[in-house]
RNA sequence: GCCGAAGUGGCGGAAUUGGUAGACGCGCUGGACUCAAAAUCCAGUGGGGCUCACACCUCGUGCCGGUUCGAGUCCGGCCUUCGGUACCA
């Protein structure tokens, strides 16, 4: 009989949801028995749920129904990332409020999402645009204004001009908008930032205390960039005033003939003579029209204009000359650099392209025949630091100028403070009023949530859609009651993804922005999935969240997320699924055919979960054989329970020929099976069910009892890759009770796992001439004989001299001949 | 440029600490069942050679070299693909 899944994946879903199997008591879990398995949100664009997701949550909810089935008290819940770009990008389009169109996406996702059958907690639902949820974003903003983490600064900053916002630096990729790929220019506006570089340093410690993918973590690493080196003060020449610079090689300072400031710096002004005023003033005009990818190109050959002013080097007492250059970047260090040619490619650059002095302060190898020399070596030209290598010569000189109070070891990060304001209307308002008399004035805790309104002409005009809300933007100042304006931005997604994953412990408290008791108990993580596109962006603002939350005493711990699995991509002909490229696979083709367990199981049988891979649906009529197959084997002893009742294990000289094969392959298999599944390797447990499956042709060769203690582990096994087929293999064998409603795994009998005989690989100078099976653990003197024995052997070794022979019990026998 | 991941049959992919390369599945070939087809079941399936056949030999994990009794796995040097990053001083 073709196994009836339409039937059969509504009966499970109905009986799961009626008895409310997935609700977790996540007051009384019992302590050690708690495990938070999350995956990544979900944005509810009116696109349907695609094959993405499917990859990203069928396989995570496997893994939580294997520890659910070892008894871990497993909380999994879902939700939706509701603000956003996309939905109001939609309504300028088509007219439809991006309320209205985000609420009908969650109800169509809902219900899609039910389909894939995961054990979600439905109850712990949440939305971020609902404002019981950003209530607490503008509450959490307010914490962090108190401690002077949330600030104002104008500043050079990146705006898309097609989405009409600026961006963080972390959403901006290969100097084009991560929505939209528009090339983003600078503009210099007064934006909000959340000051997450106060952190940069936990940040970077606090990788040590989680299980992350390495590249991930790595990634994060790079982005912080942190440099160790010095800050050094140049003293302008004819002035009391001085420059500071920050550079990783103090060591080089004799080197140092000229210096550089980033054309926007605040003392280009200063430094210029009157007879370079019009030449630098024409250089930063042109470079101010320049976008980010024009400015920090590489290939782009360095340009720059002398500013007629003078430094000293503190070092060497040398007249310096002070250029104004693009390739120096404001917001890095301190926005200028001693240039030494003679030790940095780009100085030396720029040194032969404007004829400036170049001195090498480090001695190149003899055969060195480069330009400048990066590498270590004995200082020269370098007054008293002369001799010392590279890292000698920077202790001594930062020794040198913090005692002539010419500077300091510093650290510096490539980490920027992270801008959280938004021109657009599709995301939580930032509680702050702005009074011409009393300046900025956040709002009192006690009015919020500032209740984004629903009226209002979100057309894209160049500045904040809420800001033409008459009503919504002028209110009276808290302070002095004049007439004051209320902030006309919002917050980035960012903000809202940032501690979800604690919202979710109990989403409606009213008095909170989630429920410290739970948090302290539930928290953290313990196995997050998600993209990696989200490595330097949700995953390192989420941690920056949790560290300000741990400091004004809500959350126990330095760490939200303990472990994370990146689920690979799914592409199709190559290029990423997307709604705009038509490439988009939809799952109902395969769920309307297959059903939902196939479709799952097949999606993890693909390949290694963290690779992803070119989708092609080649494959799945494997997976469906085997359901049906298992669903076949199961009708054949339908009831077995009722009849007979297993034992937890079998001494192995007690069963029979057939019994003893297929009770080992049984236990070696459900061995195999805990390890791949709990390693997130589905692909490999997959086959191990198959060889399971292939192996069971002789099950009727066994007694009953040895049936039954083999299909109950069976269904145990399969219940967590193909929920709706477990349960009902399970029932089939007579079962009272559902797999998931008393949740049950069994013991692998580790004495069963070894073989008597086993194949050991016979090899004449490493090359394989035949295999034999012998008893297990035998030595190499019983072995020997029969080695000798086999004429595949003496074909070899006749008439040669043995040099050695190498024993490995239970693997191999190689002899090397001459 | 720098950082990271990956290159294994016709295809997706397996291979503990170096120890029988190709598990499992798809596809393909042959057979059974059928009036026929589908479905299902059974057998075979890396390339080449040799053989009536069983067997046997030989080559083979991106390329070149090395270590080792033995390398998909370790080391050195490349090539290709994909991600991240981009004058970060």
């Amino acid at each position: 009989m073709r196994y009836p899944f339409n039937e059969i994946e509504s009966k499970w879903q109905n009986f799961w949801e009626e008895k409310k199997v997935y609700k977790t008591d996540l007051k009384n879990s019992e302590s050690g028995k708690k495990l938070y398995t999350l995956v990544m949100f979900i944005y509810p664009s009116g696109a349907k749920l695609h094959i993405g997701h499917w990859y990203n949550y069928g396989p995570t909810d496997s893994w939580a129904r294997f520890k659910r089935l070892q008894g871990f008290d497993v909380f999994e819940p879902i939700g939706y990332d509701a603000f956003g770009l996309p939905a109001e990008n939609y309504a300028i389009k088509t007219g439809i409020h991006p309320y209205d169109s985000t609420m009908k996406n969650i109800d169509d996702i809902r219900h899609q999402l039910k389909k894939i059958g995961c054990m979600y907690d439905w109850d712990a639902e949440l939305m971020t645009c609902a404002p019981e949820y950003y209530k607490w974003n503008q509450w959490i903003f307010l914490q962090m204004y108190k401690k002077g983490l949330a600030y104002r600064k104008n500043a050079p900053v990146n705006w898309c001009p097609n989405d009409q916002t600026v961006l963080a630096n972390e959403q901006v990729h290969d100097g084009a908008c991560e929505r939209c790929g528009t090339q983003v220019i600078q503009k210099n506006l007064y934006q909000w930032f959340f000051k997450i570089t106060d952190y940069a340093e936990e940040l970077l410690e606090g990788h040590n205390q989680i299980k992350w993918p390495e590249e991930t973590i790595i990634k994060q690493k790079n982005w912080i960039g942190k440099s160790e080196g010095a800050e050094i003060s140049f003293k302008i020449d004819g002035s009391l005033s001085s420059i500071k610079v920050f550079t990783t090689r103090p060591d080089t300072i004799f080197g140092a003939t000229y210096m550089v400031l980033a054309p926007e710096h605040p003392l280009v002004d200063e430094v210029t003579t009157s007879e370079h005023k019009a030449e630098v003033e024409a250089y930063r005009e042109k470079v101010k029209t320049l976008t980010e990818i024009e400015r920090t190109s590489t290939v782009k050959e360095k340009t720059g204009v002398f500013t007629g002013g003078f430094a000293i080097n503190p070092a060497s007492n040398k007249k310096i000359p002070i250029w104004i250059a693009d390739y120096v970047l404001l917001t890095y260090g301190t926005g200028a650099i001693m240039a030494v040619p003679g030790q940095d490619e780009r100085d030396w650059e720029f040194a032969e392209k404007f004829n400036l002095p170049i001195i090498r302060t480090v001695q190149p190898p003899p055969d060195f025949a480069g330009k400048a020399f990066l590498g270590d070596g004995p200082a020269i030209n370098s007054g008293f630091l002369d001799g010392l290598n590279v890292s000698d010569a920077k202790k001594k000189i930062i020794k040198w100028l913090e005692e002539n109070n010419l500077g300091k070891a510093t650290i510096t990060y490539r980490l920027r403070d992270w801008l959280i304001s938004r021109q657009r209307y599709w995301g939580t308002p930032i509680p702050i009023i702005h009074c011409p008399e009393c300046g900025e004035l956040p709002i009192d805790e006690n009015e919020l949530p500032v209740v984004l309104p629903y009226d209002v002409d979100f057309k894209l005009g160049g500045e904040s859609p809420l800001a033409r809300n008459e009503k919504f933007i002028n209110v009276k100042c808290p302070r002095c009651g004049r007439e004051a304006k209320r902030d006309p931005d919002t917050m980035d997604t960012f903000v809202d993804s940032s501690w979800y994953h604690l919202r979710y412990l109990n989403p409606k408290i009213s008095s909170a922005a989630f429920d410290e008791e739970l948090a302290k108990k539930w928290m953290p993580v313990d196995m997050y999935v998600g993209g990696k596109e989200h490595a330097v962006m949700h995953l390192l603002y989420a941690r920056f969240f949790h560290k300000f939350l741990r400091d004004i005493g809500m959350v126990n711990g330095n760490e939200p997320y303990s472990q994370l699995v990146h689920q690979g991509v799914i592409t199709n002909e190559g290029a990423k699924m997307s709604k705009s490229r038509g490439n988009v696979v939809n799952p109902d083709e395969f769920t309307s055919r297959y059903g939902s367990d196939v479709f799952r199981m097949y999606l993890m049988f693909m390949g290694p979960y963290d690779q992803g891979g070119d989708w092609s649906d080649k494959g799945i009529s494997g997976v469906d054989r085997f359901v049906q197959r298992t669903y076949d084997l199961f009708l054949q002893y339908k009831d077995l329970n009722k009849e007979v009742q297993s034992q937890n294990k079998y001494s192995i000289g007690s069963l029979n020929d057939s019994e003893k094969k297929v009770y080992r392959k049984l236990n070696q298999t459900l061995n195999k099976f805990n390890e791949e599944v709990e390693h997130f390797r589905f692909n490999t447990a997959i086959a191990s069910l198959m060889e399971l499956i292939n192996e069971l042709k002789n099950l009727n060769q066994c007694r009953k009892e040895i049936q039954l203690y083999v299909l109950e582990r069976f269904s145990i096994m399969l219940a967590p890759l193909a929920p709706h087929l477990g349960e009902e293999c399970w029932q089939l064998l007579g079962k009272e009770f559902s797999l998931f409603e008393k949740p049950l795994s069994f013991e692998v009998d580790k004495e069963a796992l070894i073989e008597d005989e086993v194949n050991i690989a016979v090899q004449v100078n490493g090359k394989l001439r035949a295999t034999l099976s012998v008893p297990l653990n035998s030595e190499q003197l019983d072995v020997k004989p029969v080695v000798f024995k086999d004429e595949r052997v003496r074909k070899f070794t006749e008439g040669k001299t043995i040099i050695k022979e190498i024993f490995v019990k239970n693997k191999i026998y190689n002899i090397v001949v001459k």
